[in-house]
DNA sequence: GCGACTATCCAAAGCGCTTTGACGAATTCG
DNA sequence: CGAATTCGTCAAAGCGCTTTGGATAGTCGC
């Protein structure tokens, strides 16, 4: 059923349908309502395709994740980033496009998303230090906002973060606070922005406290559990091993406690843990008492963001660029407790 | 740049234009040449929602993940899913929609689909044993594809499985053959096809051995961690706690192994684990020996397979249905031992 | 009672593409 | 050498919708 049968079945004009349909005014409201009913009762749903060609929008928004072609890892924040975005997207009538581009095809990517009309704005995931899809989106001129940001680059476009920085700052200083002075961190892979900044977050801390940084403490690699597993295992076998970890994902803090454990040492006691928690739904760090201690910021309530957001980017363009800055709660779990006194 | 700019550059005629472009055999391959080079320059790209309304066809598949209002959790498994899938798509040039669709919505989120015309094909995402879905989607006319399938019903539709029964079969026996006899099993909610066929193959294995199944020992939740720790340490505390588990998911048995450490007990010695593990990439169950004695199938290989099946049937109306059901891999990890001799 | 509105409705153009049917020009065939 | 093909190209219709620019009839003011 299209417009025209529609119009046709109502003996009215395609002009009138279109017009009661979309809730404008020019049309007599007993004419209105027999048309919603008659689109009701046969089912009767305009085609995407062709409003969007009549009207320019597109009404969907494409999120474009970066996949390189060697360490094909999904990140699973991901799927709550998504369920959050999804959300918005519904009460507004958009469609969400995913596309995931290898990186070294990107920027035709953009180009052809641009090109081929399918997406009305974009939210780009993954952002790296030194990322150049912001200038690139920029000169294509689709208006886009960034999950996270680039810290090499002023704020001249939209972006929803958590302040990263400060929140391993928090969670340094709290274990600094607890005596603790051999503080590893098991943080993302050093292209990634947030990494950067948690890593600053970290050092700062310590330099205020007159902690030497070493090296020999920081890790850097994609957040698997084996990844924190073999990270803590190798730590802990050192003389001078760490008393305390920070994790940049739960996934992460998963395999060093496992790592702890497997050693017989005791989470709280001998080790203290504090990981950021995406406050992802299927790995809850919930409880009375959280599991780990963490920084904690909803990845779905982020999503939430973004789309609200790029939404309101495409439907009045031409505004300042935003900047939301999401403040991680430091929650205190069972993974910490005082710096084990050396004997 | 759109079709009429770049053919009156080039002083031909659009339709010269579009069918060098799209491949026709009716245009000279000099002109060819020079159409296809200035396309190059000019970085034209057809626009996606005029072919699309020209053509009928949408390029571009949905995949629909229902929702529950209350348990809002995003399956983990499906980044992964999304990664296969996407794969294929990228390589026949077709999109992918995404929407999270209420589950008492369902039926009028498919018909709008449908009548909206953006896609050409659906996936099916996480279907029940009692599934209305195929039915529904049957009605409306729209080609697509299970991933899972639905118990309740004949093989009249295309479905791409694991057979998940006969891996918890194996995994059951294997424990068995092991010695053990008391045996739990964490699962997926009841509700989910997957979950009743993983029982059943638990349940058939007990039986063939002659051990009776125990209620008290099978839970069915959604798959967090929480939930295979909570349900790992409430069976550890009865007294005739189970000497083995196996669980539906990875992130389940993370949970398990954290109740099962905490008790001071040791995985394999005292505990044994069996997990399924659908070889998500940021929870890699690798490693020379596998941290999970696991039933592994790759859901992102199964991402690949859907997405080629629904296009097949996408570009190939008319076709009898097709089921691939994927075989499990039992893989022996570290979780896995012989039934402590009770004193 | 007549011009000026106002309220409703409509015909037709246009969004950017594909595709049908036609048409000269070049080629081949009998 | 005229007729029949084939080749290369084009104009125009059509996909299903929105939207502009009227048209028509009823309403109002004086």
């Amino acid at each position: 059923m299209n417009l025209k049968q529609l119009s046709e079945k109502l003996g009215l004009s395609q002009t009138t349908v279109s017009r009661a349909l979309n809730g404008y005014p020019e049309v007599a409201e007993a004419t209105r309502a027999k048309v919603l009913k008659a689109a009701e009762t046969h089912n009767y749903r305009p085609n995407a395709r062709a409003k969007s060609l009549a009207t320019g929008r597109a009404m969907a928004v494409g999120h474009v994740l970066p996949v390189s072609n060697k360490g094909e890892i999904v990140n699973p924040v991901f799927s709550d980033f998504v369920a959050g975005a999804s959300e918005t997207y519904l009460q507004h009538g958009y469609d969400m496009m995913l596309s995931l581009v290898p990186d070294d095809a990107e920027e035709d990517a953009y180009r052809a998303l641009a090109a081929k009309g399918t997406v009305d704005g974009i939210i780009v995931h993954g952002p790296r230090t030194d990322d150049a899809r912001v200038g690139l989106l920029r000169e294509i001129g689709l208006p886009f906002v960034v999950h996270g940001r680039i810290s090499r680059r002023g704020d001249d476009y939209d972006w929803v973060d958590v302040n990263n920085l400060r929140a391993f700052q928090r969670a340094t200083e709290f274990l600094l606070d607890f005596g603790h002075r051999r503080i590893a961190l098991i943080n993302g892979m050093t292209v990634m922005d947030f990494a950067e900044r948690r890593l600053a977050g970290y050092c700062t801390a310590l330099q205020d406290r007159g902690v030497a940084v070493d090296d020999g403490l920081i890790r850097s690699d994609q957040m698997t559990e084996g990844y924190g597993y073999a990270s803590a295992q190798e730590m802990l076998a050192q003389h001078d091993a760490p008393t305390a970890f920070l994790c940049s994902s739960m996934i992460a803090a998963l395999g060093v406690r496992r790592a702890v454990e497997e050693r017989g040492l005791r989470m709280a006691r001998d080790i203290s843990i504090i990981t950021h928690d995406d406050d992802l739904s299927y790995l809850s760090n919930g409880g009375e008492v959280p599991i780990f201690t963490a920084t904690r910021s909803s990845v779905r309530q982020a999503g939430r963001l973004c789309a609200e957001r790029v939404i309101d980017l495409v439907q009045n363009p031409g505004q300042a660029p935003q900047q939301h800055l999401l403040e991680a709660e430091l929650m205190v779990g069972q993974s910490t407790g005082p710096a084990p006194q050396r004997m």
